[in-house]
DNA sequence: TCATTCCCGACCAGTTCAATCGGGAATTAA
DNA sequence: TTAATTCCCGATTGAACTGGTCGGGAATGA
């Protein structure tokens, strides 16, 4: 499992898209301006999560990304896999410093670490990371629907879901 | 927790060492013939393997390196740590795109991720990978002691043909 | 028609990584 | 003393990767 800002990144970008995609798509300039994230940079995330059904996207005017499946449905390791693509740590299936033996002396525990690692990442799921975030919002008197939600409204006020707060499995 | 080559090499080289200390100080030149690793690069690690107090090291013709602590309490972590200092996963600490709070949203994420690797890491001896290794070793029926042993002795000299050729291995 | 928004491939600058190089210092042996 | 062996260390390098830009498109809605 490979772990780079990419997968922080995109991580980051759900989150937020998860936020507030109640109110309909969520165009990437206003994930950009929110999140401190540049908007082409967006753009090849957001590609590849897409190509992975992570998100749906509706274009022209009042279009914008939504996700692509129920949110208790992504976790951590779904997105990160998506667009850092190699899921592997291992990295010795048959390179030369594998000898000896057919597996070299190391297998073992790096297949190990990557089965600790994307077990974790796939524990969590989108849902916890934005109840976590709603909660740490709602303790600050945020309003989330308000904040930084400096886009135009299209047309389509979908039903908004009731969240639900549920307590956190030791996220924390 | 940052996870490079680097750190896969030190682990790999450090089990080598553990492996056949028991006859005195093990050259980095014989780590580098066995496990395939450029010598000037192994000084590298090794600086900072020693620094860390991991190993000890011995000048002159007879020297080498050896254990700095008891084998089972070298953990793996230990020996990435040693390699690859920063230990840290978060990444976020202050960066720009950390907002709106004072941690970022995903700040506890990634640093539970860490937890979880690193727990992992040490909970993982050098002493349980001698151990499985030499398992492996056993179940194949060959000698450790004697196994790819081509370092030249502090002053026998050189017995007639030491093995060449190794048979390459059909990775699995 | 036009603005908005997604879409995509090519490109770029800076950093990091693995590795090299060259010289040096400690130790042992002859 | 001389020489061989081995660790020691800073400087450098080449390639890859990362994060990001650019420019042109294509679909959609007003």
């Amino acid at each position: 499992m490979r772990l780079t800002t990419k997968g922080r990144f995109a991580v980051t970008a759900m989150i937020d898209l998860a936020l507030r995609e109640h109110s309909g798509p969520v165009t990437l300039a206003g994930i950009s301006q929110r999140q401190k994230i540049s908007l082409s940079y967006l753009e090849q995330l957001f590609g590849k999560l897409r190509r992975h059904e992570l998100v749906e996207s509706t274009r022209g005017p009042g279009g914008g990304y939504s996700l692509g499946k129920p949110i208790g449905n992504i976790s951590v390791a779904d997105i990160i896999y998506a667009v850092d693509e190699p899921l592997d740590a291992t990295q010795c299936g048959g390179k030369e410093n594998c000898q000896d033996d057919q597996r070299c002396m190391t297998h073992d525990l790096w297949a190990n670490l990557n089965r600790v690692m994307v077990d974790y990442l796939d524990s969590v799921s989108l849902h916890d990371l934005v109840e976590q975030q709603r909660q740490k919002m709602a303790q600050q008197g945020v309003n989330v629907a308000v904040l930084h939600d400096n886009r135009r409204q299209p047309r389509a006020p979908r039903p908004a879901a009731p969240a639900a707060i549920k307590p956190q499995p030791a996220v924390g």
